[in-house]
DNA sequence: CTTTCTGCAAACCCTTTGCAGAGAA
DNA sequence: TTCTCTGCAAAGGGTTTGCAGAAAG
C-alpha cells in the first residue's frame, strides 16, 4: 500500500494508514462523518478533515468511489471489480453489491445510440433490505 | 393539473402554475437555481423558496424524480414512462433518457437474490454528450 | 373562515479550504 | 531541505425552515 501510494506521489503517514486501514476493513459503505468515529476510537487527535482529505484520496487513486443517494450525504464504497451496481437501503444505508456484466452491454449501446461518450455506470436499485425488513415487522 | 392537485390535497395559485408549467416545458432537466431564473423571467416577484417547494411538490406527487451526480446540486426530471435511464452529460448537465425494459429484469432479479424489497432504480450512464465532444475539439 | 401558499431572511449542515506547524522522504 | 500532510477553525454554498401576511377554496 505504501508502495503504491507512493508511486503515485503521495507520502504514507500514521493517520493515513489509520484511515485507510478502517476503511478497507469495513464491511459497507460510510460517510465521511461515520468514518471519521470509527477512527476517533483509536485516535481521537485525528482531525475530521484529514479523514475528509483521504476518503478522497482514496478515490482519487481509483479505490473507492463516492455514492449519493440524494439525502445530502456523501458516502464512500470500496471500488471492487468493475463495474458493478448497488442495491442501496434506504433504511440502514448498507449497499450490496451485485453483478452487472449482463447489463452493461446495453447501457453501452445505449451510449453509443446517443453517439454519448461513456464514462461509467452507476447502477442503483433503492429499496430496504432484508434485515430492515425483518425489523420493521 | 389543477384537478390533479386538488384531490392530493394541494391548492393551485399562479405561481404554483408558472412554475409548473416552466418546468414541464423544458425539455432538460433543471437544478431549482436554473428553475428559479427560468421563472423570474415572467414574474420576477416569485422567491426561490417558492419554486424550491413546489419542486418538491412535483416529486411528492409523483411526476418528476430528483437526480443527484455527486456535484452538490439535486437536479430534478420529468418522471414520464417508468422506469428509465439517464444518460448524464458530465459537462452540460443534460440528461437524455433512454429505454431500460431490457435491464429492469436483471436488476429485479438481483434484488429477489438478495431478499431485498425494491423500491425503484437509478440507471445512469455518466459520459459526454454528442454536443459537448464536438465542443471540446 | 380555515388551510395552504408565498416571500424573505436566517438557519442548517455537510463539504471545502486557508494556514501555520509537523512530519515524511 | 523540500514537499506533502495534519488539525483547527472558518468559509462556502446549496438546501430547509420559521414566520407573518396573502390567497385559495
Amino acid at each position: 500500500m505504501k508502495e503504491f501510494l507512493r508511486t503515485k506521489g503521495f507520502k504514507m503517514t500514521p493517520q493515513r494508514e489509520l484511515i485507510f486501514r478502517a476503511f478497507f476493513e469495513l464491511e459497507r459503505n460510510v460517510s465521511a462523518e461515520e468514518l471519521y468515529e470509527k477512527v476517533k476510537e483509536k485516535d481521537s487527535s485525528i482531525g475530521f478533515s484529514t479523514v475528509w482529505r483521504n476518503l478522497k484520496l482514496i478515490c482519487k487513486v481509483g479505490l473507492a468511489q463516492e455514492i449519493n443517494i440524494g439525502d445530502g450525504i456523501t458516502r464512500y464504497d470500496r471500488l471492487t471489480k468493475v463495474p458493478h451496481g448497488y442495491l442501496f437501503c434506504l433504511s440502514c444505508k448498507k449497499t450490496i453489491e451485485f453483478n452487472v456484466d449482463q447489463v452493461v452491454g446495453v447501457l453501452a449501446q445505449a451510449a453509443t445510440d446517443h453517439k454519448f461518450k461513456n464514462k461509467g455506470f452507476k447502477i442503483e436499485v433503492q429499496g430496504y433490505c432484508k434485515d430492515c425488513q425483518k425489523k420493521k415487522k
